[in-house]
Order: structure tokens, then C-alpha cells, then sequence
DNA sequence: AACGTAAATGCGATCCATTCGCACCTGTCA
DNA sequence: TGACAGGTGCGAATGGATCGCATTTACGTT
């Protein structure tokens, strides 16, 4: 399930969720935002929208959001969850150990493989939690 | 670096590291644990073989060994980290959805394909994390 | 258009894996 | 064997995430 444009408002209808004002608000800031974010920098963007929003609601709504495959959830190391809307192509991600940046990262090939390995042990794959921490290449000192 | 048979007392000292009771028996305990166990539990199988060993030394000793590249961390979602002696042959891991249980698959052709992608982008990987939830294919219901 | 109900929300309290501070111990190397 | 950096135990603290509960809201039904 992938949300583009406007559309999330039925994107939350089809999953069989409410429209509330915070989801919506919560969803644009998501769609509106390519570094990843973590909970904590979702909850004052939000707050620039709708400062009504609570952040145990933020919590709640991208759970929520991320049961319904609407949004995911990146788990990396020794830092709070960041998110992103689902992408249309599946990616894996490469964070930069200097900068901490974000950067996705084309993944068919791999994703073939790994449902490749997974069949061939008689399991289908749920999802998938793949990144590296990698480090710029100096090209000339 | 890889630990085998006994010799990771040789592996601590050319860490740099002190040899400590507490260091070996957490080793030990770690070399012939294939359940991927975390903490808490490694705490337990450790105070049987040394009980004098504290929780907080666990931690401290699993981060001390991790950096050393002697352990490795697995960070699966929604549980405490999980820790395995780093393994000779580089795996992934495959998360069984239905029974928590945990599996290594065989990464050589993964990573060779990671490391391309990556070196493409002008980055050396300096780790890797990735696994996959998955749920056994029924066969015949 | 008002209603009833289940689902959502805000707030603050709480949880719990992990880390820290600090006084005390112990490897290690001279 | 003595000095000292590094390691440890204990309990307190941290911090991301979740929960309980009273209140509000979306939305299908009158």
C-alpha cells in the first residue's frame, strides 16, 4: 500500500481508519518530509500544522500507520525509530557513520535474492529490516 | 575477528582488552549459546557459571566486545537486543514471525551485491543489519 | 440534522532496556 | 610486589515508547 498526492485521506478510509485532523496533519508533514525523521522531530512539525497534537498520539498514529503499511519504520542503531511513507519501490537504507545522514538505497535486486534465500528454507518474507552504516570513500586526499 | 575453540583469551588480550573472570565467562557462555539470546538471559547462564557478575557488566562487557568485533549486536524490533559470537561465514538473519525463533541464512552473494551497490554511491560499508520477518510456508493444510 | 457508539485523543504516569556515577577491586606491566 | 589504569558492583538515572483513563470526535444510523 503506497499514498501519493492527496490521496492518504483514502489510503486511512480503505485501511478502516477514522480521518481525524491529527492523522491527516501527521500524514502531510510525512509526505512532505525525505530525511527520515524520528518521532520526536515528527511531533513539532506536526505542531507547526496542528498544535493540538500530542506526541503520545504521534506514537500511537504511526504505529497505526505502520500496521496498515501505510508507513514504515527504521530501526537503526542507538537513536529513536525514524519513518518514512511507504515507497512505491522498495529501498534499503545506508547510513553515513560521519554525517548520520539517510540515503536510500535501489534494492530489487536484493530484495529478489533474499525472497530467493527465504523460499529455498520454506518461508515466505513479512518485512524487511536492512540497512548499512557505511563511510564516504576518499577519492583524493 | 573471529573467536574459535578457547583462544578467546588471546583474542581480549590482542583487543587491548584486560582478561577478567567476568569477560571469560561471558565469552564462554556466549560460544556455546546458538539461540541468540539477549541480556538479560546471557545474565542468567553467566550467574550460573560465575555469580558474581552483574547485569550492568553484561551490558558494559557485550558493548566493549561488540566494538571490539568480537560480538554482535542484533537489533530486531519490539524486544531487547539480541547478541551471537561474530560469526566466521557473514549470515543475515531471518526472524520466524509465529515462533520468535531465529535463523541464520547464508549472505556471501547479499553482501557482494550490498558492497556493489554501495561502492556505486562512493561508500565503503562498515556494517551491516538486516534481516528478515518471515512465516513458514504451509505446504499441505 | 441530531444521536449513539466505537474509535481516537490528551495528559500524565509508567514501563523497561540500557547507561551512568562512584567507590571499590584487580589485571598487568615494570 | 607495587602502582595505576582499567574494570566492576550497586543503585540511581535516563529516555524512548506505551498505557490508563476521562474526554472528544468521526461517522453510520435514525
Amino acid at each position: 500500500m503506497t499514498v501519493e498526492g492527496k490521496e492518504f485521506i483514502q489510503a486511512l478510509r480503505e485501511a478502516g481508519l477514522k480521518v481525524t485532523q491529527q492523522r491527516v496533519a501527521l500524514l502531510s508533514i510525512l509526505m512532505e518530509s525525505t530525511d527520515h525523521p524520528n518521532a520526536e522531530e515528527i511531533y513539532v512539525r506536526v505542531r507547526g500544522l496542528d498544535d493540538s497534537v500530542s506526541l503520545a498520539t504521534v506514537y500511537r498514529t504511526l504505529s497505526t500507520l505502520e500496521e496498515a503499511g501505510l508507513v514504515q519504520r527504521l530501526n537503526l542503531e542507538n537513536e529513536p525509530a525514524r519513518f518514512e511513507i511507504t515507497p512505491a519501490a522498495a529501498h534499503d537504507h545506508l547510513v553515513d557513520v560521519d554525517t548520520g545522514q539517510v540515503i536510500e538505497l535501489p534494492s530489487e535486486e536484493m530484495n529478489r535474492l533474499r525472497n530467493d534465500i527465504a523460499a529455498k528454507l520454506g518461508y515466505e518474507i513479512v518485512s524487511i529490516h536492512s540497512f548499512v552504516r557505511a563511510r564516504k570513500i576518499k577519492t583524493s586526499p
